[in-house]
DNA sequence: GTCTATATAGGGATAGAC
DNA sequence: GTCTATCCCTATATAGAC
């Protein structure tokens, strides 16, 4: 999918034992983002855990927006991947429980990516803003871009927004309050709640 | 409620004319910790818009982080407020869905207030550790505790955990996907698809 | 209550040795 | 690839005049 590196498949075994630093690197910064926010965390700080000093960082990446740009980079990847089946937004609730079901599995797999994307908008959007980064490929942006759709029913896309919201929020949740179930059950609960979510119980108020 | 000040009900209408500075600053504050963030906000920033110099903060706030504080509190005396009727969990998705019905109503009360807290978890959670607030009176604290109730059958906490994920996103939608619904439509549409989520179809995996 | 000026600290980033 | 040393800048916060 990318030009070179394919090396970015399950994202962290480093390969012999004297690991990818830069590897290491997007590691730890993943976490500091996620626990103290980007801004909060200085190079310094990632030095530290690293064991190395401030400036060797800066010779695996250019600036502090560079790691930022990398982990975000990760996440429109598996956009694009996760997207490449469906083009079109899908315009009836059960369509869009097609992708719910899709998003479930990639929230599971990249957990700490969309955690960390969540808790560090600002500094995402600066990203964007500095760097002309397109974020169409982004699963939010693209969930959000579907459910503006005018021509969807008002009561529908209110519907199809809670199921959205219900399965991105759940990312919170798991490690916290539901740390003791195991993810698989917690995802079948989810679908089948979303899924109810999706197919109200009567309906009356349709346009058209 | 408070020890002396209780001009503190609607928020920002300033009394005559000439305005409560320390009210405008937290108005600015509010809106630039929302778009930046609190780390990326500079006091330099406040002032600018405030027309006044930098210094002139430090005459209504000891510090910056006391800012974020006074915004924070406003969270806290909403919660103590709304949590005053109800003191044990709720056990069931029934009741839990009451108390959805009045978070509703409070998340669009104090609808900033809550976009602000959730975009600054970071910042706020350091806000805590160092100045030891207790955050058992915030809404969603509260909700998160209830949810971790183990004597609730797992299916009924996921479903109620959607509920209140549901409701809880929907903050970020209000004004942009959905800024052309006016909020009470919104609002009931809310409602009938968290009761909906609230009571399933059918029971069968409940415990005892 | 607001100003100017300043103290102090820490951050991002670079240069050049090893 | 990693180090030490350093530059430069911006930030928070304070002192003291008005």
């Amino acid at each position: 999918m990318s030009s070179e590196a394919d090396r970015t498949q399950p994202a962290e075994i480093g390969s012999t034992g004297h690991g990818n630093t830069r590897q290491r690197i997007l590691d730890i910064a993943l976490d500091l983002f996620i626990t103290q926010g980007y801004d909060a965390t200085s190079i310094r700080q990632i030095a530290e855990r690293l064991g190395f000093s401030k400036a060797s960082i800066y010779y695996h990446f250019a600036s502090k927006q560079d790691i930022l740009m990398a982990l975000h980079y990760k996440l429109h990847e598996v956009g694009r991947e996760a997207l490449g089946s469906v083009q079109v937004p899908a315009t009836s609730p059960e369509a869009w429980m097609a992708l719910l079901d899709q998003l479930i599995n990639e929230i599971l797999e990249y957990h700490d990516l969309f955690v960390m994307q969540e808790r560090n908008r600002a500094a995402i959007a600066l990203l964007h803003h500095e760097r002309h980064v397109s974020e169409h490929d982004l699963l939010e942006d693209w969930f959000h871009t579907a459910l503006s759709d005018q021509d969807i029913g008002l009561r529908d896309r209110v519907r199809m927004a809670c199921g959205f919201k219900a399965v991105m929020g759940l990312l919170d949740l798991v490690g916290d309050v539901f740390s003791e179930v195991p993810s698989q059950v917690l995802a079948d609960l989810l679908r089948e709640a979303a899924n109810d979510l999706m197919s109200p119980k009567l309906v009356e108020s349709h346009p058209a």
